[in-house]
DNA sequence: TTACGTGCAAATAATTTGCAGTCCC
DNA sequence: GGGACTGCAAATTATTTGCACGTAA
């Protein structure tokens, strides 16, 4: 192995690959293959091609049906179930995050900070809400010309581990 | 501050006319009849008997099949579809809530006051949690032994009337 | 009477699964 | 090479719909 065994406080920087990391870290792709082997997921065709079409373009919700759609139209091969295998994995590995809506699909939402939602009634559009508003029990205005209809707060509980 | 009970007697040997009676004894039958009126819905035999299943337990947390079955142990002769048209039509008339809850099936809530839930991982519970609490942004203590695993909030908009 | 409700079975919609074949480490 | 991953199609689950028949006003 190399000599070069410098204690700094990101030891990172002194390995092969992670000079390799910071000196692609502009490149999207070089970013999302690493954030997917340190989550210990494979970064195969399909999940490069699902991972960039989320994350390259800011913060996303999008249903399964509507990332397969994107990747057909950009004729990208995958298939429907390997869409919804990889939001699963993303999810475990947290870099998604699910949005309860309402009974029928799930939304999968880019932006994993603690933050939460409007949904316009019929257009299925989320839009994001700062979560310090509503922590602070400050309800924000609705967008123009909108009233709210309901609020749906669920706490998911779990066991203690 | 118990409600008048009636002597129950084995469902089975009653007919179906005397099961819906022993159901409705000792409940706010006429109260129904006439919220049901009110809101411009027929009170046929079906709708009363789901109407009286769900209302006159306190407030209760339900699926659609969970009202299906509760009905078949009584022997209260309803479909499915009636089930969920019934579901449907109550909560246009505002009688009964929806909760989004994940992204597989619809609860409804018997409690349509301004209020929010906990669900427990796993078993399928839904908790009430008093309105105000939140909405002064106190995060209400998990019960024993459980631990908060994610806060999903959502405020649905329309477009004012 | 007659429009609204109900029951049944078939149709949808969203998602999952089984398994043979493929690809990454 | 071997286990992880993918694709296809069939299976599941939750819910909706079409239509003939029933029933409350």
């Amino acid at each position: 192995m190399t000599a070069q065994r410098v204690k700094t406080q990101n030891p990172q920087a002194l390995t092969a690959q992670g000079r390799l990391d910071a000196l692609m870290a502009g490149c999207p792709v070089h970013s999302l293959r690493s954030k997917l082997k340190q989550s210990g997921l494979r970064p195969t065709r399909q999940r490069m091609a699902l991972g960039l079409l989320l994350f390259s373009k800011g913060d996303r919700h999008l249903t399964a049906e509507k990332l397969f759609e994107e990747a057909q139209e950009l004729r990208v091969p995958v298939s429907l179930a390997t869409v919804y295998n990889g939001l699963h994995v993303f999810t475990q590995a947290g870099l998604l995050r699910e949005v309860a809506v309402d009974g029928s699909k799930v939304y999968y939402d880019t932006n994993v900070s603690n933050h939460h939602h409007f949904i316009i009634q019929g257009s299925n559009t989320l839009i994001d809400i700062p979560a310090l508003d509503i922590d602070r029990g400050i309800i924000p205005e609705p967008p123009e010309g909108m009233e709210i209809a309901g609020i749906d707060v669920v706490i998911r509980l779990r066991a203690k581990s």
